[in-house]
DNA sequence: CCCATATATATGATTTTTCACATATGTTTT
DNA sequence: AAAACATATGTGAAAAATCATATATATGGG
């Protein structure tokens, strides 16, 4: 079970905080969803994520080429309001995000 | 207006998190109650609250020889109930920090 | 079916940046 | 002068960025 100041240290980076709220949105996302979404490298999103599995926050499922994450199912209920408070405030800044995944192709990337 | 990333890289440091908690528990609390509560040095303490301090998580107001530190009345709803939430989540790790404060003396330190 | 190649993701290794700590010293109030 | 608090400085360690490379899966040609 995470404790809160290890789930802060988590949100306490720019690419962890905004992979996890647009997971948190879509409810999954694979590794080229955010690559796109957010405009960083591969390597830099995947180790990001490896840091979010490694705490337990998120997990990784292979389907095909892909890997997808999603939200932990063990994840504490409080950690799930506390994103759920944070996708709200940050509503307005994720919409670009939002707006460059819309554009991708059927098959991802 | 704080973002939710200054407000996690706040909350990402064990003596931020916990002065913070005990603020938010005890509505305002000075320099030396804290030092008590959490056994920590003085110059390490004010340190912290003068970062929660530039972000804008907390105000400080003297009285007498006394600093005493409460949450920034424009928090926004959002970062209190986050503070609410984790108060909840942390309230055992918290108890011996609030007993040690019990026990200080009438006059703080 | 087998091999070569392309795509998606993960990780090693190195450099750079950030951050917290301790000690010492400065400031304000009584 | 003493008590309560703030800050400056140097230092060490953790964390992030980056490039290169490794792995796993899919697919197309022979």
């Amino acid at each position: 079970m995470i404790s809160p100041l290890a789930f802060y240290k988590c949100l306490s980076e720019e690419t962890r905080l905004n992979s996890l709220l647009l997971i948190y949105e879509q409810r999954e996302l694979c590794v080229c969803d955010l690559t796109e979404a957010l405009g960083l490298s591969q390597p830099k999103i995947s180790r990001h994520l490896a840091e979010l599995r490694r705490c337990r926050i998120v997990i990784d499922e292979r389907r095909g080429k892909w890997v997808y994450y999603k939200l932990h199912p063990a994840l504490p209920a409080w950690a799930s309001r506390v994103l759920g408070l944070t996708a709200k405030a940050e509503a307005g800044s994720l919409s670009a995000a939002r707006a460059r995944m819309k554009g991708l192709a059927r098959d991802c990337c």
